[in-house]
DNA sequence: TCGCGCCGGCGCG
DNA sequence: TCGCGCCGGCGCG
């Protein structure tokens, strides 16, 4: 085992730690994912240098999704940031850390609130999913908040602290059409994982019908769900294409997906096609 | 590392394999989960014996799910021996082994799979959830397709094979009102995993709403979906209390939880309690 | 401290 | 073969 120090691992009462920030900048110097790599590689390739200094599987696979996530991150900001009319995918917190409803305005915030009391009230029911991984914010909530947005050329300690961060500056500040979706993020797939996705989605495109219903909005672009791993299949596929249930039971109404679409990105090349196809208008 | 073979580890290209089923017999003698004992002492010990002949933690992982799962299906089983009007829950396999709606009547199966063929051609939708880990069975189904139904009093290689695969009898032969509902089962949670339960309970009170529409059934019963572990904590329970979407779109239904039940249990004693709850009339 | 949300390594048919 | 559904070990605030 290699025992020379180095700044990405804590010993922590005999147990190495990854620190998954510096990690992923200190292996690589700061470079961002080159075309010609694949993001299962350059994982591998975090993996090889590390484990060796006797860090565990579960080190690994926890840091596996914020570093898949970070160079998807970095990809969607650089899509906004050399398109004036893309809008802008970005990073979440989870939900003990920051309530996503917070990010519209009061009033729509106020009508979430007032729902989860409501259904609270009639027999602890309760509204629990997982925060997205990513929000989709409408162009003119950006240019309002972030009126410069400058692309990033380095994946530093830095960038991804702004990639982290950013979305506390939307706080209160999106209408309800401004908030135009969200994406889940999963470095790999299993039957019983994927279908965390589809409950967040089923759950996220309820609340949306419901604050439509209440603020009586009558031809709303709807909200997305999108999915984003690095290899599907056709049971990956079908499993997220799951209806949404509050879509099902009446004849009226026209029975709706969880999550629009499940998108494969292994490569900064394929991670820009898919930004641009969801961000671009 | 222990080299005497032992009948439960198959060697298989150099890696050491645990076979689930002889595992948990051979080591205890055949012995039933003993009052004094915990469902989590009862892993720990198994892994204890187990992985020092070189079996991985994935292993282990995998089996505590079916040796949690065999402990409970066998109180739950001599729970309806003991009691002549208790209702049965009986395990399940995956969806690929058996399709879940081929338990109802071909009349009611047909409506399923109606529902699914239409929401399929408005736009490629599905209807994917994992099989649920148990099915509960109305008595009356019950005393028709096992009329007797003979205590388990050793945890055998043949007890396991018939609890693993009498819901086969089953196929074909339930009312709309014969299955009372499903039960999930976890040894352990985690704030993401747990999601997978809501979204299995959601789907099936949702497909459950629709055949009563399509039947104009004015009063069922319901379906209730449980969820059991060997430990819970507050927001455990609150993560499955999730409300099932189909029941907040409209003012006029009224909310309702995806799980009506989280239990937990990790001995004999404790998950007798819960299924004479749950079972018992 | 612990809640969050991460994901790989399984046994089996 | 691979799809299924299993679950522990994380880093972080």
């Amino acid at each position: 085992m290699e025992m020379q120090n180095v700044p990405y691992i804590r010993m922590n009462g005999g147990r190495a730690e990854v620190i998954k920030r510096d990690a992923i900048t200190h292996i690589r110097g700061q470079a961002l994912p080159a075309d010609h790599e694949t993001y299962t590689g350059i994982l591998e390739s975090l993996d090889n240098t590390i484990r060796p200094r006797g860090v565990g599987q579960g080190a690994l696979s926890n840091a596996h999704g914020d570093w898949y996530e970070w160079m998807l991150a970095l990809e969607a900001w650089n899509t906004a940031a050399n398109n004036p009319d893309a809008d802008l995918a970005l990073l979440l917190p989870n939900k003990r850390r920051f309530d996503l409803s917070r990010l519209y305005s009061p009033r729509i915030c106020g009508i979430i609130t007032d729902l989860r009391n409501k259904v609270l009230q009639t027999g602890n029911i309760s509204f629990v999913s997982s925060n997205p991984d990513f929000v989709i914010l409408g162009r003119s909530v950006v240019d309002r908040v972030i009126p410069h947005l400058n692309p990033i050329n380095m994946l530093s300690n830095d960038a991804i602290d702004t990639l982290d961060n950013s979305y506390l500056e939307f706080a209160d500040q999106c209408s309800f059409e401004e908030i135009k979706g969200y994406i889940s993020v999963k470095s790999s797939l299993r039957p019983d994982r994927r279908l965390q996705i589809p409950h967040e989605g089923s759950l996220m495109k309820a609340v949306y019908v419901h604050i439509q219903t209440r603020e009586w909005i009558i031809n709303p672009n709807g909200i997305k769900y999108y999915a984003i791993s690095t290899a599907i299949n056709d049971s990956d596929i079908e499993a997220l294409n799951t209806v949404a249930t509050h879509s099902i039971t009446t004849v009226s109404s026209v029975p709706q997906a969880a999550v629009d679409q499940l998108f494969a990105a292994n490569s900064p090349v394929e991670a820009r096609a898919v930004f641009e196809q969801i961000l671009l208008p």
